[in-house]
DNA sequence: TTATTAAAAGACCTTTTTGTCTTTTAATAA
DNA sequence: TTATTAAAAGACAAAAAGGTCTTTTAATAA
């Protein structure tokens, strides 16, 4: 439903919101460590990022991404629509051409709510907002194995 | 979430729990031009279903697929368990190492109720129920784009 | 103005997914 | 028993996703 792109492309930017700021600017390999994304492929989404607006950059030293006022205003869906294009969330689960309740696939109305929750919530609060709603919640933002002893019996 | 093969699997078993039994079996060629999926890589996927005990087949005239009275106690889950594996289903939507309450991602608890509810209609059903239930409430079982009027304005 | 720093750009590589084609095997009907 | 039919098997091929590496550009601090 989301690509690894799409998925390493909202954590990273939800990070930039919560840590940096136009006086602090935070470094790909910073942001690729905590969140345990491939340091290089983080770089090439982040240029996408920023040739889309979504976030912000400068070069040099103290150089380094961060999220501009109008950054902060983009929500995820933004992220998901620069990264993979809205289809790929939108579509029907099964397959099926059209994802419509008049020509509904034998899963749509399990489906059809889900997605209205998640299209609100990735559409209707911006980055900053979202980012604020981890930091209350406690949520987590990063690929690491937080529990790694459940692996090793 | 699901893989092409996934959806085009479990189209195409419901599709037989339809459409044949032991005395009417059914070719590849038939069940890919009425799903609209492609014909030699749903051979395939039929082959892994058989090895898979899915579904089952015959050679020679008037040979092809069908399903047995154990294939039809099959459920959604065990196609897409023998296509998929049930981890791509079942792990974290943001792809957090584990989905898990104690320790969410910022959309856990707007996905996980799709999730139940989910894979209680993949395991609770039987093929034959679910192919019921979609004879029963009309939706859909096809790639067809069965409204392509308005897709040329 | 020069050295340093960090992103930008783009070429390149690997793996997975998706899909095709040809040959072989098995069932059966004539 | 032979021709026919349809799946089984397996080798191939194309495309997409995922990931790496090297060189260039721009900013800035010394
Ligand atoms: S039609 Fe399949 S999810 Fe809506
Ligand atoms: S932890 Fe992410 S969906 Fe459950």
């Amino acid at each position: 439903m989301l690509s690894n792109a799409s998925k390493y492309a909202i954590l990273s930017t939800l990070y930039l919101a919560q840590h940096s700021n136009e006086q602090r600017k935070i470094s790909v390999k910073e942001i690729a460590e905590n969140i345990d994304v491939p340091n290089p492929f983080l770089a090439k989404l982040f240029q996408q990022l920023v040739r889309g607006k979504i976030i912000s950059s400068t070069k040099g030293p103290h150089g380094g991404f961060y999220l501009s006022e109008r950054n902060k205003k983009k929500n995820v869906l933004d992220i998901i629509d620069n990264i993979d294009g809205l289809n790929k969330l939108n579509g029907c689960f099964m397959g099926l051409h059209e994802c419509d309740s008049t020509n509904p696939c034998p899963v749509h109305f399990i489906v059809e709510p889900f997605k209205n929750n998640l299209f609100t919530k990735f559409r209707d609060l911006t980055i900053i907002e979202f980012a604020q709603e981890i930091s209350d919640f406690n949520t987590l933002l990063t690929l690491k194995n937080v529990n790694p002893s459940f692996k090793t019996p």
